[in-house]
DNA sequence: CATGAATGAGGGTTCATTCAT
DNA sequence: CATGAATGAACCCTCATTCAT
């Protein structure tokens, strides 16, 4: 007994890291998988039969780690949002005030969107769900809201409303990206507009909006490759 | 008799009339139905059964007006937009610019929401579609944008970013419907700051956005209607 | 009075006469719709919607003149084996000795099939019914083998055995008409093959089959017509 | 264990083989209840819910094996006709000459069907399709025909028609069994016809036909089974 | 944990038949 | 008699979910 299970008090063992690890890996494959399913089917498409075939499981395990297609739904729209944040945060925090942050924020979001198609596709087809599952939008886009109008920046006179105005432009930029009619400067020029929206005046918008910001860099294992 | 019935050929036969009559009240209880259920489920939901059920009609009897769901709500979003148009338009027409124009589309397109919730329902539910099927997208819209870029009211540097800044936010709009966020106030701060983003100055966007609009009126046989 | 309602008293007056011959002219359309459909379709398909499309006239008319769809076949299979009859009959019957009758008739009918086509594909399509509700097999090929048989010219143990004989490879030949493969030959080396099946020599077998037989010539008003 | 399991790359673990098992379980439950359906009802009627009843198998677990019922159809049919050759064919084979091999076979299929009036009832009401979809039909029988013309034992001008002069007897021969009249005579003096057909001479043909047949043993999981 | 056969509820669709006009 | 809209039973088929191995 005491050769046979000699770390039996350690509670992480090996096998359990190996485990970990490989659950992790399949879980992966599993979203990778759902991601491009539901950018082309939406949210309420049948999906699991070709998120297992994508993901190279068996049925059964996708209810190892789901429970219902909805679930799955959701952790993808939480990803998707979270590496949203991942990637053009950490570019967005070097704007000095909220109206550069959220010109950047949106230009980086359709160049993003450009380079990664999917996510347009995602975003267009999970519906109003898609981008209300994450921090984006609970968190990121009302903290550069309240700060611009915090500043004095901003005049619209209410922060759901400045929401809309944001996102309302966000969805149909996502759109245009699906159709080929966005670019660089559509990018641009949305971003000025929904800053004028918000109350800022058109020049200082357009200065805003044509500022030089770092292009956005998709990680290595990122969700949306592929 | 001469006068009245000249080249009476082929005599639509009173059994005729009566027929036609008869599909003309079938195809809009239908239609009535399904505007709800959509609004409910959304484009792709499993939805006759449901549509038939609040129709009041049989099974076979939706197979003789639409084939598919996907027909279905073709027919509904097309009827829907038109509807908006017959509703707003005259409203509309009343203004003497396009910016005025535009404000009061917006500013009535969202009371009619208000009044009529499932328009907002059945155009947040229905995704892309809802909107992109009738005149109000492809003719009554872009109208409004020429007109008030010809005439330098709006700087926005192209037609299709106009309309997806309008577009987005009134989405949006109809979405703080369903959640009970919209008034005739959050109306006129929607319709100023679209205004805004098109390169209307704050102070006339204000002024176009809180004028004197004659209220939204539902005609009697509308689809909106219970 | 004397003048609008002359004939009166005959029961069967003018109008009388006119209804019957209207009612025989669509019984006629429908029964001639009908043989197309049953020829492409078989016996149990769906068949109503194309028989009335077919014929021009509208649902309740159908159910004027038919009950059920399977009423329609044993109508229409009824009048075809009446119409073989009728146009094969009268050549037959010239013919001096069971044998050659035989021979006869089985070339008269598949030079029938190649010109009506449709006569083929009803029978192959339509299954054992299609011929078995009429005269053809009840009446006048029994009469042909019983007068063979009492003729010592067939030597087969059971009128049934040839019947079977008989029928089984008329309904292949109408196969092969369908199929193109069927030609005058064809017909002629059946007709003798069938002879020395039932138990006529090979030579005298030759002789029958390559007699100079009467053209079949399709009536008027002919339901294979078209 | 180096040298029985050297280049195990993909195990073939003991579930794959449990799963490969079960799979071919209820694929001829399927089709061992579809052949009596078919019988029937016939090659086009609505058939998967009868078939799942006999079965035993849920809706689902149908299209898991067959997409539509035509293709159930083909499959029974294809069985159908390899398992009559692997019943028949060996002892056929015993023969020494095709005209004996033809007497042989005629004699044993109608036996067959005597036996298990299943295989007359299903090739009846299938149609056409019935038997043309196996080797019976393509191989079988057409080598028996070759061989026998080459050997001058029939006279019969072509392949085709011989062949239509052996099957149109069959399948009335079918039918002479479901409706009762058929027995082992009748068997013999079928045989004994078709050979004269052929071109052999009746005296002959008579011998061939008489002659002493193994009977046929139909196997232990045969698909003719109840 | 992984597998994949089996399940069956839940939808879709057709078409013979009825019946008011 | 003719018409054709309405009916609903009887099919068809899919797919999320379960479970024995």
């Amino acid at each position: 007994m005491l050769f046979t299970m000699p770390d039996q008090t350690k509670p992480i063992d090996h096998r359990t890291l190996v485990a970990a690890e490989r659950r992790e890996k399949t879980r992966a494959k599993l979203l990778r998988g759902a991601i491009h399913v539901f950018a082309q089917h939406g949210a309420e498409a049948s999906v699991i039969e070709l998120v297992i075939r994508q993901a190279g499981v068996s049925r059964g395990t996708f209810y190892n780690y789901f429970r219902t297609n909805e679930e799955l739904f959701l952790e993808v729209a939480r990803e998707v949002s979270n590496e949203i944040i991942s990637i053009v945060d950490p570019i967005v925090l070097r704007q000095q005030d909220a109206a550069a942050s959220l010109a950047c924020g949106l230009v980086s979001v359709v160049r993003l969107a450009l380079i990664k198609p999917v996510l347009a596709r995602f975003v267009s087809k999970g519906g109003p769900d898609a981008l209300s599952a994450g921090n984006l939008t609970t968190t990121v886009v009302p903290r550069e809201i309240k700060s611009g109008m915090a500043a004095g920046l901003f005049t619209v006179p209410d922060e759901r409303l400045a929401f809309d105005l944001i996102f309302g432009p966000v969805i149909m930029a996502f759109n245009a990206v699906i159709n080929g009619r966005a670019s660089e400067e559509y990018a641009r020029n949305l971003a000025q507009a929904v800053l004028q929206s918000l109350g800022v005046d058109a020049g200082r918008a357009r200065g805003y909006a044509w500022r030089d910001f770092d292009e956005v860099s998709i990680p290595a294992g990122s969700l949306f490759h592929c």
